[in-house]
DNA sequence: CTTGACTCTCGACTTAACTCAAGGGTGTAG
DNA sequence: CTACACCCTTGAGTTAAGTCGAGAGTCAAG
């Protein structure tokens, strides 16, 4: 029974954002409802900070937090399936996200050997041939 | 030599955006500023097409119009060897964000099947232990 | 030579996701 | 008891990437 409760700062520090971003995020139902010290401070436990670093990590991906919201469902009275079905959902985009990547990551790379050639054989001051140049 | 002028509307249908936005890529300069005609009409290319379909696609990937700007350079004027350096690093980064998209799916996974056994186990009523209800 | 569809600019509005400022309470150390 | 570092709410401001409206010009068809 370690000490467990961590004020808003803390858990701000802890996982890389602002006390800002926490009420935001807590005010959009992204973070359960923080219960309250008689004093009015919101009383966190530890396992908050994963929690933002989740949120963080799959915003980081592309996910807007409504969608975000969708993957957490801070209200508890949800129905299992219906989380499960979202997941199963998401899991189908981020398949997609990912072949989605790799194709464009071939186009970049292409244009970076075009690029490079031309550089090779032209030095510093080769029109550049990349993606609008191009166009001749 | 076939017709290869465009106008604004035919780009944008084209390419599945507005004029508008056609017209706000342009001021952004992540297109080059178009021609006009003795009226004032901008004139296009048919491969503006292409470019913005490029735009957009790099868009969905998380790159913002910023990122994009780089990666195109309407200008003309910069030299080979600053976009090839851009390319390389851009490249770096698409694998890592790659990587960390296959990692988050992996985590993606995991709560399905936990969700998943749950349901299997409790029916449509189960307390779903995703994320912030594995929090027990 | 008048429709009607299309285009032009300019400036204001929108949405997401914060971010900040003002004005005021809390809590603990000296 | 008084600093001082925290915390609170409310409401306004910011940035990115468009989106919309007003008012006006262009151009092909009839």
């Amino acid at each position: 029974m370690g000490n467990s409760s961590l004020q808003i700062g803390e858990i701000a520090t802890g996982s890389g954002v602002t006390v800002d971003t926490v009420r935001y995020y807590e005010r959009q139902k992204l973070l359960p409802k923080a219960p309250r010290t008689s004093g009015g401070y919101r009383v966190f436990s530890p396992k908050t900070i994963e929690q933002i670093k989740f949120i963080k990590q799959a915003q980081d991906l592309g996910f807007s937090l409504e969608e975000i919201k969708g993957l957490v469902r801070t209200g508890g009275s949800e129905e299992c399936r219906q989380v499960r079905d979202l997941l199963r959902q998401k899991l189908v985009e981020m398949d997609e996200q990912i072949k989605k990547m790799k194709a464009f990551r071939r186009t970049l790379a292409r244009h970076y050997s075009v690029c490079n050639e031309e550089y090779e054989k032209n030095g510093p001051k080769a029109h550049c041939p990349v993606l609008f140049e191009i166009e001749k």
